[in-house]
RNA sequence: GCCCCUGUGGCGGAAUUGGUAGACGCGCUCGACUCAAAAUCGAGUUCCGCAAGGAGUGCUGGUUCGAUUCCGGCCAGGGGCACCA
């Protein structure tokens, strides 16, 4: 039998286009049916689609197509995060402005997109550049002032000299910024900050209750939360200028209390301000301290420098034991209170110190049974660790580092000395960024009245159109007429704040905007908000597992606080894909060749690679991400063009773990692209000895069709379940079985004449679940196949039969034999057997016999349903 | 330094969470079809052994009738955090 290949090149775009035609990805919000929110990580609009969204984009439409098939009514919308830097670049460098720039690369990545048959919602699209979308994102900063979430304070900031901009802590990677690369300076400014530090405690109880994310990603939420419990207390001061006669300070270790030797002040602290204000001595060290770089190399080469104030500190416990006080430039002013006790013993950076100033040791605890004394490395025992205190308000002893942790903070608490104290690492959100291309932030300077919000009729505040970018630096602030508008409240002369916000801000309520995006009045309509959200499923890449997911759990809480929306948190479930991975290939010159240049051939049991255009040898390198610099990258549009969407769907599935890298392959490619052919041709061999669709099965009395319909359901049974864990490599692996029996069936029975009608209804059933499952993967090929076998309507839109339980289990069972631990036999007995039977049945076997060899059965184990050993 | 994850054939990886290790795919070998190649189809493919059989999930101990799975110690690779008191 002739079948023409199946030709991909033809057939996806017609069904693109009759889906399109037919709207059957738009969702309704009153639809009755349950709802469920999938949704993927919008991309940036860089210009091109690379093969790690294809790889997101086709994870999440296999979850939002199948649900759709499993009579959900699905939410699967797309968008743009559509502010940023690289769109400022570009209009520096090409002289387009940064709007142009961003719609021209949305309409192209767009195209590319659709190629690829995703069974997405295109009426809520959205870009966060769109006034439409960010004056409401204004609107909810106002909001939130109001609601005391937004603070402006003086900070010292992360300064990237490059991209002239302040950073995020979180953008700040080894010193440098996340994008420029650039060494970042501190500097202080004024900044609007999201007091995200407010819900750090709630932020870190309900990732418990988030048990549909990776624990990777919860686990390094929870680091970045960073919470440490502690004693809080003052130390007195002696010779302190006026005003500060106390010092508050933060221990996590309240056990070392026992054995302080001096106390220190971060450069930063209020009391070295003032010292420096009146001693030029302090105020040149202080100096020194901030030439100090940020980096990574910088802060691990650093000496600890102090500055001996004379001032001396009195121990809480004892107002006659006296400490001196030194500025430090190791002490942090944002964590703690900006100063700390130094207990040189059990803590290597406040040995290596005192050594420097020679100060003294005191060892609180010394190893169990031993007496030596620190020297040169502090002694830090685990927290769990038995040590002997030997320096003790009480009776000195032996215990834990907790039990005396404990033991002192009690004593502490109840002497009226201290309080028992929570800090986290978990700094506020600044979001002032000194760009244009980024959501205005809706403030007016006033001289008179302060700080005044736009009034929220007057929003949005749109950026200007006319902009120059021929210098560096905040082209807002240079704009001749923006920044000067009237006062809301006087209406004397003001200025417009003309920082943006951060980009951040932009992708931490999208998905609560893709619920109703027509709302022009709000940034949600709470109603539906809370009837579509949360997202049931949200699919990304790892590197969003701090700042993007924190920020929106923030948002949401807050969005909660203001009214916007009404839960906690924005994703039940999380997924955290991995990278899509490529060889690389240098040439001899020390360049790096594309794979699109490269030819594979075997040499021996190896593979050369040499260049298509001269056949120049290049070298194998190492499997890396795919990266410009390294070349190593494959268009997804060459891809499709050449073998088509459904086959770069189903390679991106196949094989390895949705959450691994997957290493992309032509070999891979090539074996996704034979599959689409084989199922092609299996379906129209089939096709015309199928009875008409809506044929009941019925399988009574007659094996071979009950045969075909056990497969048929289990492996429906086995791929609903694959996805429904994201397991789609698995998943696929039952389709592959699934596919090769129901070859045997079209090799045999089906073709043959004298097939019972039972077992053509059967095979009908079998066939239009093949179809069925294989359409949230490879969609195109099911909708053509779908027609092949008869079908008048769309596979898209077709519900999955539901599982007949009763075929998953069979009346007969195999149980593998076990003597000893070691296989030896199988058995086959009824299912519902009686465990003596069974132990007969194993213990009559030659197989058993000779195993045993003639020593006698100890104990016979049998497991119901899963295997028999024989102990002898 | 602290925290987390991973380790299974030539390769990607399965294994219903303590029950037949290596499903499925890639690659490779042999065969069929072909003048030939591609495509397709069939057989084989953890290792040692002609075989019977034995060994085997990074290494090493343990728990168990039974361990890839649980526990202890080590080794290797990857990731996150880090002057955080």
């Amino acid at each position: 039998m002739t079948t023409e290949r199946y030709n991909a090149r033809d057939a996806e775009p017609r069904w693109q286009r009759l889906w399109d035609e037919r709207a059957i990805f738009t969702t309704q919000n009153d639809d009755p049916r349950p709802k469920y929110y999938v949704l993927e990580m919008f991309p940036y609009p860089s210009g091109r689609i690379h093969m790690g969204h294809v790889r997101n984009y086709t994870m999440g439409d296999v979850v939002a197509r199948s649900m759709r098939a499993r009579g959900y009514n699905v939410l699967h919308p797309m968008g743009w995060d559509a502010f940023g830097m690289p769109a400022e670049n570009a209009a520096m460098q090409n002289k387009t402005h940064p709007a142009k720039w961003t719609y021209a690369n949305i309409d192209a990545m767009k195209t590319q997109l659709k190629s690829m048959g995703l069974s997405l919602d295109w009426s809520r699209e959205i870009a966060t550049c769109d006034p439409s979308y960010y004056k409401h994102q204004q609107r909810m900063f106002l909001d939130f002032l109001t609601a005391g979430l937004v603070e402006r304070k003086q900070s010292k900031v992360n300064w990237d000299p490059v991209d002239q901009t302040v950073l995020a802590n979180e953008q700040v990677i080894d010193g440098r910024g996340w994008r420029s690369g650039a060494l970042v300076e501190q500097r202080e400014l004024t900044q609007w900050f999201f007091k995200i530090s407010d819900y750090a405690q709630d932020l870190l109880d309900a990732l418990d209750t988030l048990d549909r994310w990776p624990d990777k990603v919860r686990t390094m939420q929870r680091n970045w939360i960073g919470r440490s419990e502690g004693l809080r207390f003052d130390f007195g001061l002696v010779g302190a200028p006026d005003g500060f006669d106390k010092l508050p300070v933060f221990t996590t270790r309240p056990d070392t209390m026992w054995g302080p030797t001096f106390a220190a002040i971060s450069p930063d602290h209020p009391l070295a301000k003032a010292l420096a204000a009146t001693d030029p001595k302090v105020a040149a060290f202080i100096d020194e301290c901030h030439k100090m770089g940020t980096s990574q190399a910088e802060i691990d080469t650093a000496e600890k420098l102090g500055f001996d104030t004379g001032i001396k500190v009195t121990h809480p416990a004892d107002a006659s034991w006296t400490l001196p006080l030194y500025i430090a430039n190791f002490v942090l002013m944002d964590y703690g209170t900006g100063a700390i006790i130094g207990c040189p013993a059990h803590d290597q950076r406040d040995l290596d110190f005192a050594r420097k100033y020679d100060l003294d040791v005191i060892d609180v605890f010394v190893p169990q049974g031993s007496d030596e004394r620190v020297k040169d490395v502090a002694f830090v025992p685990a927290k769990t660790d038995t040590v002997q205190y030997v320096q003790w308000v009480g009776e000195p002893g032996i215990m834990t580092c907790e039990q005396a942790m404990k033991a002192s903070l009690d004593i502490f608490v109840t002497d009226g000395w201290g309080t028992r104290e929570v800090n986290f690492r978990l700094r506020d959100w600044g979001i002032s960024r000194q760009r244009y291309w980024g959501c205005p932030i809706p403030i007016i300077h006033c001289e008179i009245c302060g700080t005044v919000p736009v009034p929220i009729k007057d929003l949005p505040v749109k950026l200007p159109d006319d902009i120059e970018f021929d210098r560096p630096g905040n082209p807002l602030d240079r704009h001749p007429t923006w920044k000067h508008v009237a006062c809301p409240q006087c209406g004397k002369d003001a200025r417009r704040e003309t920082d943006t916000m951060d980009t951040f801000v932009d992708s931490s309520w999208y998905f609560a905007r893709f619920t109703d995006p027509w709302n022009d009045s709000a940034p949600t309509t709470p109603d539906v908000a809370n009837r579509m959200m949360p997202v049931d499923q949200y699919i990304g890449g790892v590197e969003h597992a701090i700042l993007h997911l924190l920020y929106s759990r923030f948002f949401t809480r807050a969005m909660k606080a203001t009214g916007h929306v009404g839960m906690d948190e924005p994703f039940k479930g999380m997924f955290t894909q991995g990278m899509v991975v490529h060889e690389t290939y240098k040439k001899a010159d020390g360049s790096f060749a594309s794979p699109a240049e490269i030819d594979i051939v075997p040499d021996g049991d190896a593979r050369r690679a040499t260049l298509i255009d001269g056949g120049e040898t290049v070298e194998i390198g190492p499997i890396e991400k795919m990266s410009k610099t390294k070349r190593n990258t494959v268009d997804p549009d060459d891809i499709i063009g050449t073998y088509g969407a459904d086959t770069a769907r189903w390679f991106m599935l196949s094989d390895s773990p949705p959450d691994r890298d997957v290493i992309w392959s032509e070999d891979g490619v090539q074996g996704a692209s034979r599959f689409v052919q084989r199922v092609w041709r299996l379906v129209n061999a089939a096709a015309p000895h199928l009875p008409p669709p809506g044929t009941i099965a019925n399988h009574a009395g007659d094996e071979a069709a009950t045969a075909l319909r056990r497969a048929a359901h289990q492996t429906l049974s086995d791929v609903l379940t694959g996805i429904e864990r994201l397991r789609f490599n698995t998943a696929i692996a039952k389709l592959y079985t699934y596919v090769s029996t129901l070859q045997e069936a079209v090799d045999g029975p089906l073709t043959t004449t004298g097939h019972s009608h039972a077992y053509s209804a059967a095979a009908r059933e079998a066939f239009d679940i093949l179809v069925q499952l294989l359409a949230p993967m490879v969609p195109h090929l099911a909708e053509e196949c779908w027609a092949v076998i008869g079908h008048q309507g769309l596979v898209s839109e077709a519900q999955w039969p539901a599982v007949e339980a009763d075929l998953l289990v069979s009346d007969s069972m195999t149980l593998p034999v076990q003597v000893n631990g070691k296989k030896r036999a199988e058995v086959t007995v009824a299912r519902n057997a009686e465990n003596s039977q069974i132990e007969a049945a194993v213990l009559a076997l030659d197989a058993v016999k000779q195993a045993l060899d003639g020593k006698p059965v100890r104990k016979i184990i049998v497991v119901p349903q899963r295997i028999v050993n024989v102990v002898g």
